[in-house]
DNA sequence: TTCATTATCTGACTTTAGTCAGATAATTGT
DNA sequence: ACAATTATCTGACTAAAGTCAGATAATGAA
């Protein structure tokens, strides 16, 4: 797959343009009489119920030794306290004081005030376009930082994207869903040799799994396809079920694939058609599922 | 004016992806076993002539002390070399060396396998979505740079706006122009008390300018609009009309501007009567004007 | 010619950012 | 109860980034 000039082109050109307003934020939180990297924590940390520090560490991507010590510095200031978490004593919470929700509201309003200076700066009419596009930017942006990546189907990640899964066919269900009346997927079927069980991860975080069931004579079934509902919509779905099909080529030297799928979930039934997938009568006797569909892979390219 | 939440909080939600999908190129610009700083110089000076020193400077935003220790670096490293500008011997040009120039194409290439691979992560679909929408913020965005500002009508920016407005009607009247034949736009004209000069600017470039000369009686001429040919279609002129408005009522109270203009600039006549201006029966008689306008400022908002 | 101005450089700094090898303390599995 | 693991902290670093007050040299104007 190649990608035309042009559109490099436009990419580096929108990178040039945006890093320059990018980094006049960064500079009107610096002048706060503080280094960046400190507000930068504090504007992460937030009103609320507190952070791990753990988790903090994991969204700005720094060293635990570096942290520890932007915490104290924080700490010494009288903006945040840490407090070991009650559940489990070895981790801490940073939370604001009063005093630091005030210098949060501030950093907050320095960032409303820099997209409100940036909206006032174009005319009505192109700040129009201009919201819709930066939203349509986003959108795709996001759908572009997601990672397909096999895993262990009983990895933690993978088991957390089970258990949403299984959650939230329960409640789509009309008759709810109960896995163990369900045929089986169980962790050794989407594990090689026998399958494969892909997650899809947005900086970091599980947000959609899919796994590859191999059977015998070159037939797979897909299982337990699942996205978070709040990267709908980005073509998640999607990637995962290449992925599943390059993998059945590629991998499991499959011809053919199959799956099955309840009524309610229409937006599945959609992806499936468009895809490739025809319906095909009931192959199984799965009591939760209302259509069933298959796709020769023999064909692709 | 003012400006949605929701709008505001788009910016804010592009803000927060783009900055990590810009921290990532960055980090891609370390690793190459140099400082980002020297990389970012580097980069700058690019293939071709040499950058002056001060330009540099000015582009990056960085110390002059600085500054050179960066290129003393990087000439060090046989990267560069730093030769007085013929012209003027007390500025200096950074010219990238042989193997200066195969680093920056390695910078250049990491830049777009970096755009690359962002493209490559959405189908084809989506990116072309993508690259239209990035392609729309970019335009958008370089509109919201532009700055509008009073100026001295001698200034030396000021001088070569009205410079190259006047080649450009040169070059577009049919017969040419020559400003000595047209109603005089004299700088004491447009300086305060008597009237404005203002300037439009993108990252400290002039890129646009147009003056205000005020008569008597509540009567006053919109004179030398003119905006850069590559930044045409921003809405550039627009904002210069509307500050000259602006300036019209609230520091020189007047209650009607009139202006003159050439059959050749079809843009020009267009935005006129967008912005509210009729055309009127000539009222001068300059020598290239086909068309005269005029507005009524008193019914303004 | 002289003096103010301009462009760049130098030296002497400070601060920020970031790394790494342990130390400490709580938790979990056996 | 004991060992392994996990989360955080501490100390001792290094490198990068940035600042500031002059120094130097070329230029332009009086």
């Amino acid at each position: 797959m190649n990608v035309a000039e042009t559109d490099i082109e436009s990419v580096r050109a929108f990178n040039r343009v945006v890093t320059r307003r990018v980094g006049a934020l960064e500079s009107s939180f610096l002048g706060r009489g503080r280094p960046l990297a400190e507000c930068r924590v504090l504007f992460e940390i937030g009103p609320g119920e507190g952070v791990r520090v753990a988790e903090l560490r994991a969204r700005l991507g720094l060293d635990s030794g570096y942290m520890s010590r932007l915490l104290r510095s924080l700490g010494r200031e009288g903006l945040i306290v840490l407090a070991p978490d009650p559940a489990d004593r070895r981790v801490r919470r940073a939370t604001l004081t009063e005093a630091g929700a005030r210098e949060w509201r501030t950093l907050d309003e320095l960032s409303d005030g820099f997209a409100r200076d940036l909206l006032m700066a174009v005319d009505p009419r192109r700040r129009e376009r201009l919201v819709r596009a930066m939203a349509e930017v986003e959108r795709l942006l996001t759908a572009a930082s997601v990672a397909v990546a096999p895993v262990d189907p009983e990895a933690e990640e993978a088991r957390a994207c089970l258990a949403r899964y299984v959650e939230e066919l329960s409640t789509r269900f009309e008759a709810g869903f109960d896995p163990a009346r369900s045929i089986s997927a169980a962790a050794a079927e989407m594990r090689p040799p026998r399958g494969l069980f892909l997650l899809a991860r947005l900086d970091g975080r599980a947000v959609g799994c899919g796994g590859l069931k191999a059977g015998r004579e070159g037939g797979g079934e897909v299982k337990r396809m699942w996205v978070a509902p709040d990267v709908r919509g980005l073509g998640v779905a999607r990637r995962l079920l290449a992925a599943i099909e390059e993998a059945a080529v590629d991998e499991f030297g499959l011809d053919t694939l199959r799956l099955e799928t309840n009524g309610a979930l229409r937006e599945a039934q959609a992806l499936y058609r468009a895809s490739g997938y025809r319906e095909v009568p009931a192959f199984s006797d799965e009591p939760y599922a209302h259509h069933w569909f298959e796709k020769d892979l023999s064909a692709r390219a």
